[in-house]
DNA sequence: GTCACTGCAAACATTTTGCATGCTA
DNA sequence: TAGCATGCAAAATGTTTGCAGTGAC
């Protein structure tokens, strides 16, 4: 858990490997927060060569690096998504996981002011709203 | 994870055991947020006799009725506090884990407004903010 | 050739479940 | 006395680690 070199750039050279690839290129594809079992049985399935380890020591560095967005699920699981580094905001649908990033200015400087207001020194924070997006109000209505 | 009668009161009767109330006093002890494992153990050490599944049933069900409130932490285990159900602020320390709650209808409509403009029905939100709290930047200071 | 990357198997930690017994109402 | 509550042991779950082999640079 400790890191040594917090917010300077990783010494070492990362290496390009097909695994690698893979994890970025799942990522990428979709927009909704996903496992790491998720990613693995997708790119399984659709054949590569990638073992459930890897999956997740891939995640961990991209999260770390803060290249991707880490939630802890209401299951315990870890879901990991691309994320703007700003964007600390997330309506998640509870019927099928989409997730729809909120960036909003009046809202980060209100938190930082609470913060203050109270003596602490903010770190960083998390808003997660959960709903029921349109998609699935629909499929829900019509079943 | 189906939840039958959601929002009607407990039908059940609820048997006042010793061990209900053990849980419900540490619970009304301390305003922090703790894990069941440490309950437990804080139990188990001021002698009560319990065991940690009946901790884990206990925090299960109160979280369930909305008496107390449980998060993620970051190292994926599941930390409980009693909670004013209105309040889903919370400004917590990463120093000592003291947590403040914040309401603020501010916020709540805003929040309301985000996700109804994007179709969403809303469901629920959690709004987290890790900060140091100044007690903890004092003794940082000192060291 | 070096050393980071890989992936299997095993370890690990937290939480849940089965079931015989205990205790409240 | 009826049936929820309890707690031990065992299972289940998600994630991490050890280590020997592989492959990027």
């Amino acid at each position: 858990m400790v890191r040594t070199n917090v917010g300077l750039p990783a010494l070492e050279h990362v290496r390009s490997t097909s695994q690698r690839t893979a994890v970025l290129d799942s990522l990428r594809g979709s927009g909704r927060f996903r496992t790491a079992q998720d990613i693995y049985s997708e790119l399984r399935s659709g054949g590569a060569r990638i073992g459930l380890t890897t999956v997740y020591r891939h995640l961990q560095k991209l999260a770390d690096d803060g290249t991707i967005h880490a939630v802890q699920t209401a299951d315990r699981q870890t879901a990991y998504r691309l994320c703007s580094p700003k964007a600390h905001y997330h309506l998640v649908c509870t019927g099928c996981g989409a997730g729809i990033e909120i960036a909003e200015a009046e809202i980060e400087d209100w938190v930082e002011a609470e913060a203050m207001r109270r003596g602490y020194s903010e770190l960083s924070h998390r808003l997660e709203i959960f709903g029921v997006c349109p998609v699935c109000n629909a499929e829900r209505a019509s079943r």
